[in-house]
DNA sequence: GCGGACTGCTTACCT
DNA sequence: ACAGGTAAGCAGTCCGCG
């Protein structure tokens, strides 16, 4: 056990017990405890949670790991239900019979005719399903057959489609048996839900009967702790090699749910502990080992103690560092908690939580989160959702005292558990919830996108239905490729409508939206793989606007059924629940939350079968949505003007309608709910609206002053922070402007803010932090081959120089007078500026703004460009 | 050998 | 590894120019 120092007692040096070990052998006595995983394995239990399926290698069983919320322990429990890994094929047994490297291979089981139903062909098949001892063998066995079915699906996930588990749901263990925990819904809220839906379709009512509790049933308080290593480095901006991991890891900071708080300190003999710095954490365990191997013998005790692992990049670095450091000082691979798999870095008992995959997830980042975050940083993420971040270093972490090293490490610990504790522990809630839609485990959710997700949840229900999981390729060969034309080269079909707006100023702008536009056409017009372009001769006549598809019109399409589910959950009850203020705060945020994780699969729903990766791409399908995305807003957009409304402009789902009576605006929702079987309604009103004349380039004024910038150069993120500055204080003056007159003093404010820029740019008033473009990285340096784009150039400068630059990494560049034009931050001079183009960044930048006042520079200068000064 | 016209690549945005 | 559409800046290429 380390020392255990308070704030107040950190006389380092003096009081640091020695903990000789036998450090010339290298061997280490662990103690017992050291080997006890603690591991649960009851034959009754009360209500679990269920986190995770994996298999069990040497049991050759599914491992089952419940969370039991009384002790918050995890409980295993292992299949004894005989079910075994198996795949489809349309050979005939006796064919089977006949193929010996099947038959005789070790792993084989037996063989047995199933019958599925198969979608694309609408109508039920006999399989051969080819059951196999051990999951592995499936992936060899299925070549030996012409065609093989559901044979790339991982056994655990086949396994909870088999078992119809729901990841997050409640279970038991009762003697010996996994039963389901039922979920009891009271009475008035079935009713309420039965009401709003008001049904006559039996199989949608036994639908929302059956996904009901899962938004209903309350989620795990999850106990958790967050950890985060430092490692010694030798030379600056490198990142060491986990898998060498040959040095010494020299802080482990270990932050709970339960108020843990420690930080594992390495004692080095050049390494003083210092003073305590500012930021010091207080109520901290600083513990000082001697010996690493003691320290990570500690760290694992500490992570066998919790259920969940939180850590940020912890796949990549933390675990497989800890894993490899303690294989090469000796420690045996059973006494090492980690395993290293290929998707992640797993934990023997407990789940472990990757959270910068997590939030690295994009239906995440844009969907839960509004796109408040854009860099997948522990630092960005911390500063957009927390507000605060990491402790600002001078040095490598390696270079600190041990007391600014124990700071800066137990501030990333606490961050990262921080990240799933703010807002009562949303984002815990949130990978709750999505795993119950999703039925995936904790573990593959958190790793996995949202097309991954949607797969599971349909393979998940097609099972259950009996339903044969259809090959791509039967998919492709069935339904055929897109009809449509895409205006952007390379892309594979026709998508949106947007409406060249006119350049200028507009007051009193209505905007109108059609809710959820892509998920309702996808439920209104039943569309799904297995509909659109059915074999059905009759059906040929119910033609998809557009396009020379057709879609089915005696049976439900599956996806067509579990969109418009979703969606019809979250319109009708869970958005309405989040706002009813007749309910408890807590109650409401939770409704929040449940419809934050609909919203994923709904917005998703539509573009994964445009994706060619996804396993049920369908190119018509997705083409189908869009053509009639079209044809709404074109056909509302001429009964827009055939009543008499003035549409100024339009993108994808939604109408700028300038001076709209209310009349008219009724009128119109009328006929689009009537001709269209749509919703649309007034999303926002702007006091005015100016337009540059760009599509996806305005500004929206609301009645109360904010703003709503769209599109404009001056909000880009690559824009420098000076030119923004002044951009933004422009658009503070637009706030105030209540009529067309008052637009001078803005014409005024424009002239002293382009012409204040100007002399500080001339001068040489501005930081090269200011001046920097800041450009996001999106493949390694090397891999730009095409072009090298200025951002790779000032990229490759820093890589020349020993900075460690890869993708992901947002590269600081200002622009100089040399050769290559630019240079990174870290590298230039203020002198080196080239004065000339963040003269042409500001007047672009302004250019937009001056479109839509419609002024142009010479008026507001008295000069036609900026350069004329020079 | 230089520069304008053009295309293609890249990023960041909108829905 | 959800989609397509738009704007902007720059890299690279072609071609004219006695």
């Amino acid at each position: 056990m380390g020392q255990q120092l308070t704030l107040d007692s950190f006389m380092v040096e003096s009081r640091r017990k020695k903990r000789r070990t036998s450090r010339r052998t290298g061997k280490l006595k662990i103690a017992k405890k050291d080997l006890d995983l603690g591991i649960v394995e009851a034959k009754n239990t009360g209500p679990c949670y269920l986190l995770s399926v994996v298999y069990d290698g040497k049991k050759r069983k599914a491992l089952v790991k419940l969370y039991d919320p009384q002790t918050h322990n995890i409980i295993f429990w292992h299949d004894n239900t005989g079910h075994l890994p198996y795949f489809l094929t349309d050979l005939p047994p006796d064919k089977v019979q006949e193929i010996d490297k099947i038959v005789n291979h070790p792993s084989f089981d037996h063989v047995e005719v199933v019958e599925k139903y198969d979608l694309l062909k609408d109508t039920k098949v006999h399989m051969t399903k080819i059951v196999m001892k051990e999951p592995r063998s499936v992936g060899t066995v299925r070549e030996y057959v012409p065609k093989a079915w559901e044979a790339h699906i991982k056994y655990f996930n086949n396994y909870i489609y088999d078992m119809r588990l729901i990841p997050g749901m409640l279970y038991k263990i009762e003697n010996g048996i996994l039963k389901e925990v039922k979920v009891e819904i009271p009475k008035e809220i079935a009713k309420h839900v039965e009401k709003l839906f008001d049904v006559e379709d039996y199989e949608f009512k036994e639908l929302v009967k059956e996904w009901l509790p899962l938004f209903q049933l309350p989620p795990p308080k999850l106990k958790r702790l967050a950890l985060d290593i430092e490692v010694y480095t030798a030379t600056r901006n490198r990142i060491p090699d986990p898998r060498e991991a040959e040095e010494k890891i020299i802080s482990v900071s270990l932050v709970g749910s339960d108020g843990l708080k420690r930080v594992l300190l390495l004692h080095r003999k050049d390494i003083e502990f210092g003073h305590k710095p500012l930021e010091y954490p207080e109520n901290v365990e600083i513990e000082i080992f001697d010996s690493e191997r003691q320290l990570i013998a500690e760290v694992f005790t500490v992570i066998n103690s919790y259920p969940i692992l939180l850590t940020f990049n912890g796949d990549n670095f933390d675990l497989p560092y800890l894993y490899y450091r303690a294989k090469r000082l000796g420690f045996n691979e059973k006494h090492i908690p980690i395993i290293i798999a290929e998707e992640g870095a797993r934990l023997k008992k407990g789940i472990h939580i990757d959270l910068y995959r997590f939030f690295n997830n994009k239906a995440i980042q844009v969907y839960a989160f509004g796109g408040r975050y854009k860099e997948f940083t522990l630092d960005a993420i911390a500063s957009a959702l927390l507000g605060y971040s990491k402790v600002v270093i001078e040095a490598v972490a390696s270079d600190l005292m041990l007391s600014e090293l124990a700071s800066y490490n137990f501030r990333d610990a606490q961050l990262t558990l921080n990240l799933t504790t703010f807002n009562d522990d949303l984002v815990m809630k949130l990978i709750i919830l999505l795993m119950r839609i999703s039925r995936l485990s904790m573990d593959e959710l958190t790793r996995h996108a949202v097309s991954h997700w949607i797969k599971n949840m349909l393979y998940w229900i097609h099972r259950k239905n009996n339903y044969l999981i259809p090959l791509a390729e039967d998919i492709m060969a069935e339904k055929g490729e897109a009809v449509t034309e895409a205006v952007i080269k390379g892309k594979k079909y026709a998508g949106a409508i947007v409406v060249k707006p006119p350049a200028g100023v507009y007051f009193n702008v209505v905007v109108m939206d059609f809710a959820s536009l892509y998920p309702s056409i996808i439920k209104k017009w039943n569309l799904s793989y297995e509909t659109v372009n059915c074999s059905h001769s009759d059906c040929r006549s119910n033609v998809i606007p557009e396009t020379k598809h057709w879609v089915c019109r005696r049976r439900k399409g599956i996806t067509a059924l579990i969109t418009g589910l979703l969606r019809d959950f979250r319109v009708k009850i869970y958005k309405k629940a989040a706002k009813n203020k007749a309910l408890g705060e807590s109650e409401r945020a939770w409704y929040d939350i449940v419809q934050q994780a609909m919203k994923v699969f709904i917005n998703a729903s539509y573009g994964v079968f445009g994706a060619s990766t996804f396993p049920l791409y369908c190119p018509p399908a997705a083409e189908s949505v869009t053509a009639i995305g079209r044809y709404a807003i074109k056909s509302t957009i001429s009964k827009a003007q055939e009543i008499g409304l003035k549409v100024l402009y339009g993108d994808t789902d939604s109408l700028f309608l300038h001076n709209p009576p209310e009349d008219k605006i009724k009128e119109l929702e009328r006929w689009v709910e009537e001709e269209l079987g749509l919703e649309i309604e007034v999303d926002k009103v702007y006091r005015y609206v100016a337009f540059s004349g760009r599509k996806k380039n305005y500004i929206g004024i609301y009645p109360d002053g904010s703003v709503d910038v769209k599109g404009l150069v001056g909000k880009k993120r690559n824009t420098p922070e000076f030119v923004k500055k002044a951009f933004y204080s422009v658009l503070e003056a637009l706030g105030k402007v209540k009529s067309h007159e008052e637009f001078e003093k803005v014409k005024n404010l424009i002239r002293e803010i382009v012409k204040e820029s100007y002399n500080k740019l001339r001068n040489r008033e501005l930081t090269l932090d200011e001046l920097a473009f800041k450009v996001f990285l999106s493949k390694n340096v090397e891999e730009y081959v095409k072009t090298v784009p200025q951002h790779v150039r000032a990229a490759k400068m820093l890589k020349e120089v020993g900075f460690d630059v890869r993708k992901g990494d947002v590269i600081m560049f200002v622009k100089v007078r040399s050769k290559y034009g630019v240079k990174p931050v870290q590298l230039a001079k203020i002198s080196e500026i080239d004065v000339n183009k963040y003269v042409e960044n500001i007047e672009s930048t302004f250019e937009q703004l001056l479109d839509a006042l419609n002024i142009e520079f010479k008026e507001i200068m008295g000069i036609s460009k900026l350069e004329a000064f020079f």
